[in-house]
DNA sequence: TGCACAATTACAAACGTTTGCAACTGTAGG
DNA sequence: CCTACAGTTGCAAACGTTTGTAATTGTGCA
């Protein structure tokens, strides 16, 4: 009659053994008698034994266990992130939790903060919208627990980066929009605080430039949130204008909420408007037209820092700081084709 | 020069006092000197001591830790359903770890083992697509570690339960097709070994019996993923065969599928095929015509899950299990639409 | 017969906490 | 001056493991 679970003394006790002798029987230890081994492996199967996962952390003072904090989870780019970590994680054998912060500061605090104590061997991060202010992350470092940042990342903090080359892409994207005829161009993007989004304008405005190009103040929006929504009512004064003749936008959502104006505006697409999103989502290729945009490779991001973050665990003097670079590629739908 | 980070040990050691009178300043124990108290919780604050929590579950045999195991993560309502969880955790003191298990029976199983060994003190699950045997479930009722099953529910197992009332979803569904004039009405639904499907069919099923309207086998298909492509592919035969009038998908993405085919064939939407969808995703506010749909309560369904298990942790003597059942409701758009 | 050594097992400490109990101080009352 | 008791504090056990070391066997050989 046990209470709890089944635990190696309950396995001693009924075979009159030490507890020790259990816990090496059960790793297969030479030094038990095979005998004895194969009785204790034999019970501990008849009463279903499964470690204490805690007993074991604390022991050995390691979790076997990866922290991810990410800022939304109805996310494609961030599931496939998370494909790519559990993936290399589990291959290492690593558990792997995940805390959404929801873009919300307050929550992005709390759920470190939970996860600081001893509950992780290392963390993934990829800060909020809303996050300014870093301190909450400094303190994995002054504990010296191997900290990994991804995509949107806090530049004043060393610890290895994982990012994509989102200049590249917003050069790219813009790139392709001049090459398709464009001379006006719009860019309507995320939060600014965010390095992403600033660099994503910035390969916007050298396109332009090397095209010799202008654009103007009211062409460039910022939006907080980056959602459907936002994009429609941010863009509409711009679209209505009538003065550009191709957008580039920060997001899939941004650019659907332009569009959806530009078709209540009476315009035709793409023939009037060509539009470039960025990330890829599956709801791009649903709508009508079908929408151009940047791939981000999520799944390849969570493997990378997965695999710094695990050596950084395995390698505890060594510091690593190292920041991967990914490359972003256009992916040409029927938004951005001209006849 | 400390190795790791500070322990009650440390400070004890720092102030000449014992470890235990430590714990109880830091617990704010009147049994301790205020000026003990005082100096001890200061130089826990200098040092930025944090409990330790292995050592703090090991002893209390508590985690304070609820899991979630879900099918998928890019998903509004599983989304909604975590946020709903999260909420009535955190306010009653408890963290939370998501797994995800992609739809893979396999990998449910190794999450829940993941889980089981003194992880988290309760579990949600919500069982994948791919799940017809429960073992890796039935092994936490043993342990007596508490389980509520919410949204794709197993049958099988004595544990409390929160569900949508799909039948009625389905029936709502069917019977509002049926008032807006549909006569030929079919069902696209997913896999058949979820209860859900099974319900949602039956309602179907309920509103064209009580409408005295018939249905043909080949108006009824099962999807195995539920997803846009798959949505497409199958019901192509049943657009082109021009036979039906109105089309129930259990899930937005398979009507959106369908409908992508009806515009294909040269239908004219909604006058030539009504559709409605099932769970609200945002899709189907921007696909165009804008989709009908029937809600799925998210955040109650997680909230509820939730307090249910919480509920249990906190008198483990009472096993309940009644089943929680909330109801969906219409959301009428384009795709529906008379004129 | 005694001794060395291999084989097998048990003991105890440790990981970082909490907590019942004992122990120590000092003060007041008899 | 002794006793009782309140006020503080420390000791030690416990949670479930692992692991270094000691202890207990039994065997073979001199």
């Amino acid at each position: 009659m046990k209470k709890g679970p089944v635990t190696i003394k309950d396995i001693a006790r009924e075979l009159n053994v030490s507890v020790s002798t259990v816990s090496r029987a059960l790793a297969d230890n030479p030094l038990v008698k095979l005998e004895t081994r194969l009785a204790v492996k034999e019970l501990a199967k008849k009463h279903n034994y499964r470690p204490h996962f805690t007993a074991l952390s604390l022991r050995s003072n390691k979790t076997k266990t990866l922290g991810i904090i990410i800022p939304q989870l109805v996310h494609e780019f961030f599931s496939m992130v998370i494909r790519g970590i559990e993936d290399h994680a589990y291959a290492n054998g690593y558990n792997v939790i995940i805390s959404s912060s929801h873009e919300s500061y307050e929550r992005e605090v709390l759920d470190t903060k939970a996860l600081i104590n001893g509950r992780v061997d290392g963390l993934m991060a990829c800060i909020s919208k809303e996050t300014k202010d870093y301190e909450h992350f400094k303190e994995f470092v002054d504990r010296s627990i191997p900290l990994v940042f991804f995509d949107c990342i806090c530049d004043e903090i060393e610890a290895p980066k994982v990012v994509l080359d989102d200049f590249d892409a917003g050069y790219q994207a813009t790139k392709h929009l001049i090459q398709q005829g464009c001379t006006s161009i719009a860019y309507v993007g995320g939060p600014i605080n965010l390095l992403i989004n600033r660099d994503r304008l910035a390969g916007y405005n050298k396109a332009l430039s090397e095209a010799n190009l202008n654009t103007k103040d009211d062409w460039i929006i910022h939006c907080d949130s980056g959602d459907y929504e936002e994009g429609r009512q941010k863009s509409e004064p711009l679209i209505n204008s009538k003065e550009i003749d191709g957008i580039f936008a920060a997001t899939d959502m941004l650019a659907i909420g332009a569009m959806k104006n530009a078709k209540k505006a009476g315009l035709k697409l793409p023939n009037d408007l060509l539009v470039v999103g960025f990330s890829n989502w599956s709801i791009g290729t649903l709508y009508e037209p079908s929408l151009s945009t940047m791939s981000q490779p999520g799944y390849e991001m969570g493997l990378k820092a997965a695999e710094l973050l695990i050596k950084q665990i395995d390698n505890p003097e060594q510091t690593i700081t190292e920041t991967f670079v990914l490359k972003s590629e256009l992916i040409v739908r029927e938004s951005s084709m001209t006849d």
